[in-house]
RNA sequence: GCGCGGUUAGCUCAGUUGGUAGAGCGACCCCUUGACGUGGGGUAGGCCGGGGGUUCAAAUCCCUCACCGCGCACCA
């Protein structure tokens, strides 16, 4: 054989360092990621149907983790398969200011160099933050791109942006006006070190096993875990049925001695009460419990504060004032038990906690004046189309947790404390409480009682804003981007922010919008580390997706990712895995060495027919497999077809067409090799294109060493279509 | 307590209308063949968590139990 007459490049093995770079360079230069200039230049039709999927904003507080890696593959495999139909496809890529979830990662910060973000000026504060995460932007953004992310970078947002704000203020305008948002005094849970409030998701429950006193309280015996919450109580509760107590009526007083001396108690009567629990006598702290705030509230009750918002006892506690009640609990015990009040303690309870999800830290229930959200309502909406499956959940196990979770739904507290996020347009009387949206900041006097009022130094939920994401990254409502790309076609997002996102999203675009905010939601699971534990920095198993595609290419890393990972499923990331689609991506270079240089005196034709029977049944088989994964393609199980053509190219094409090929092309008739050349031309082409969604980088550097005449770039191809093999049998 | 998953080869996991179990990695044995040793050929390895049921036929459908995850929950 001479001396093959193919690009040089092909002599030597696929190095994806010297390739990815480059080809990311020419497709954001091609502008194709922006599907205006796609209409510009040809490539779609200006009434094709638009495609839309907007990129959860990442977290701007960190850089890129393998959770990443998997969303940017995920959703660019999915863009790209459908730009390559001939979609008007739209990947938003934004950013997220992430309220607490920064602040905390800033606060660690602070911690180290020695400082706190308490007595700090707020607008110090702020902007440290800002240019702190305004640094970390940048370097995800660059990140993103090393991912091979085909997303529009022209439509870019910013959860601070103006127009995000804009939207976000008239949907709370709204929502106030439609008194769907109040202010008022409700139990919060209470986070000590963060300094802020909750809603009932920034949570962890957490199981504890710990002493539990039975205490005499009058001629009751009642039972806490938290003896340090008892000072106030002088309200006993039992249940009207209970025959026990009968000759207790709702109402009476009974003098008795407790911890800081002789109090007189008021019997009540109530049905919310567990007869079979404990004694079936309890005292009620509303400022500090849910259900006794619940009581209190029905019976109008009077509601003390015991323990301060830094998790100190006020002055009720007498002797224990200014204490924590950490070291307070085993005080007042043996005060306690000195004065014979304690019956007994059980030292092995078993029962739950409430703690900060992030610190860890006991959260402490709290009567705070804040902006809740009534979800009632709006939770029925979205009940409503789920039910009637206007939104399609894959894996769909997650319709039901979504459901179970919608009808469970409680009212939604959207103030936060801190100063890391988009302040909450209102102001609050300083006489009587009362809150007022005041979107023009022109507010002076309070709307009920004349008094004077302050502004409110709260910030929203970040939540709150990124469930509004869908249409206010489009520019709701006029803009022409929302008219064409809302409602959107995919959220891909992790399984847990199943409540904390989608579905608020689902209830707010509907509620705002009056509109679904996506058709599918797609979940993918975790990335674990190889042996499947969760990766933390503590743990110190945490796997940088880059050093990953460093060491074996982009592309393996991608497909890698994809192949047998079933969405929700989480996935154990091992480094054997990339491994092998490295030499996979250098398996397909090597294919395509052989390929052209076996048929360089063919002119490559895509319509040729001539084929001997022997193709025709290569053919068959080939585009029956097509047919086969473009269907899965559409289903959404990449999982599957990455296996499927992975195993065609290497196990049937290489191993079997290939090998049998070298004979043909050096022995048989020109009939018979020009039918072969173009026969493994033609496949090699439909192998780039499928494989291009899933290795973008690879697949694009061979396409351009193709003999095609006319090409574009490959990330604006057509997918294959297998309507000739019917032509050619 | 309620809800949702999972349990298949040594490891990680596929298995979508029920029809004699699959992939990758790993292990072992061969092959210095001209696309590729980042390769090629081959072998071993699974009563598909246990027990019932439906069926001609069950990894697949139903029931039940066990174990492992994960959510939710106001039990003082």
């Amino acid at each position: 054989m001479t001396e093959p007459n193919i690009d040089p490049k092909l002599l030597k093995p696929y190095d994806p360092k010297e390739t990815e770079g480059r080809i990311y360079k020419l497709w954001e230069e091609s502008g194709f990621f922006n599907p205006d200039v796609c209409i510009e230049k040809g490539i779609i039709n200006k009434e094709a149907e638009a495609f839309t999927l907007i990129m959860p904003p990442t977290n701007a507080n960190g850089s890129l983790h393998a959770g990443h890696g998997l969303v940017m593959t995920i959703e660019d495999l999915i863009v790209r398969y459908k730009r390559m139909h001939g979609f008007k496809t739209l990947w938003l890529p934004g950013l997220d200011h992430a309220g607490f979830e920064t602040q905390v990662v800033y606060e660690r910060k602070l911690e180290k160099e020695g400082r706190t973000r308490f007595g700090m000026d707020r607008n110090d504060l702020y902007k440290e933050i800002l240019d702190f995460t305004l640094e970390n932007s940048s370097n995800i953004k660059n990140q993103v791109r090393r991912m091979g992310a085909s997303c529009d970078w022209s439509r870019e947002k910013f959860t601070l942006d103006d127009s995000i704000v804009k939207t976000v203020y008239q949907t709370f305008k709204k929502l106030y006006d439609d008194e769907l948002v109040y202010r008022g005094n409700r139990i919060v849970s209470w986070c000590t070190k963060h300094q802020t409030s909750f809603s009932d998701l920034e949570i962890k429950d957490e199981e504890r096993i710990e002493p539990y006193y039975y205490l005499k309280y009058g001629p009751f015996i009642i039972s806490t875990s938290r003896p340090e919450t008892k000072f106030g109580d002088k309200y006993v509760v039992m249940h009207p049925d209970d025959k026990r107590y009968m000759e207790y009526k709702d109402g009476q007083k009974i003098d008795l001695e407790w911890i800081n001396g002789p109090i007189t108690a008021t019997i009540i009567k109530d049905k919310n009460l567990d007869m079979e629990f404990g004694t079936g006598v309890m005292t009620i702290t509303p400022w500090h419990d849910q259900v006794d705030f619940e009581i209190a509230e029905r019976r109008g009750l009077e509601k003390e504060q015991i323990i301060d918002e830094n998790g100190k006892l006020l002055p009720i506690a007498g002797e224990f004032a200014g204490m924590h009640i950490k070291k307070a609990r085993s005080l007042i015990i043996e005060k306690l038990q000195n004065k014979g009040l304690v019956e007994k303690i059980d030292e092995n309870y078993k029962h739950v906690v409430r703690t900060c999800y992030k610190c860890g830290t006991i959260l402490e229930p709290q009567i705070k004046n804040q902006w809740f959200i009534k979800m009632k309502p709006l939770a029925l909406r979205a009940l409503e189309i789920i039910n009637q499956d206007k939104i399609k959940y894959i894996p769909d196990h997650y319709k039901k947790i979504t459901i179970h979770w919608l009808e469970n739904i409680m009212d939604w507290n959207i103030s936060r404390q801190i100063v890391w996020g988009i302040p909450i347009p209102a102001k609050i009387c300083n006489e009587c409480g009362n809150g007022m949206v005041d979107l023009e900041n022109n507010i002076i006097k309070c709307s009920k009682c004349g008094g004077s009022v302050r502004k409110d130094e709260d910030t929203f939920d970040t939540w709150f804003s990124s469930g509004q994401w869908p249409f206010a990254t489009l520019g709701y409502p006029q803009s022409n981007d929302f008219k064409t790309f809302y409602p959107t076609d995919v959220m891909e997002t992790a399984g847990d922010l199943v409540f904390f996102w989608v579905s608020r999203m689902i209830m707010l675009g509907l509620y705002v919008t009056g509109e679904i905010p996506f058709k599918i939601v797609y979940y993918h699971g975790m990335v674990l580390d190889a042996k499947g534990q969760k990766m933390s920095k503590s743990k110190g198993n945490v796997i940088d997706p880059l050093t990953l595609t460093d060491k074996y290419g982009t592309d393996a890393f991608r497909i890698g990712m994809i192949v047998g990972n079933t969405p929700g499923t989480s996935l154990s990331l091992s480094e054997d895995k990339i491994r092998a689609y490295k030499n996979y991506a250098n398996k397909l270079w090597n294919i395509t060495r052989f390929v052209l240089s076996g048929t360089e005196n063919i002119n490559y034709n895509e319509n040729f027919t001539d084929y001997t029977e022997r193709e025709k049944i290569l053919i068959k088989e080939r585009d029956e497999l097509i047919q086969e994964i473009t269907k899965e393609m559409d289903e959404y199980k990449f999982y599957i077809v990455g296996e499927k053509i992975y195993h065609y190219t290497w196990s049937r094409f290489a191993d079997v067409i290939i090998e049998e090929s070298k004979e043909i092309l050096l022995n048989e008739t020109d009939n018979d090799k020009e039918s072969r050349a173009q026969f493994l031309l033609d496949t090699l082409t439909k192998i780039l294109k499928i494989l291009h969604p899933f290795m973008p980088f690879v697949t694009e550097e061979i396409w351009g060493l193709m003999p095609i005449k006319n090409k574009k770039l490959l990330m604006v191809e057509k997918w294959p279509k297998t309507e000739r093999s019917e032509v050619l049998s």
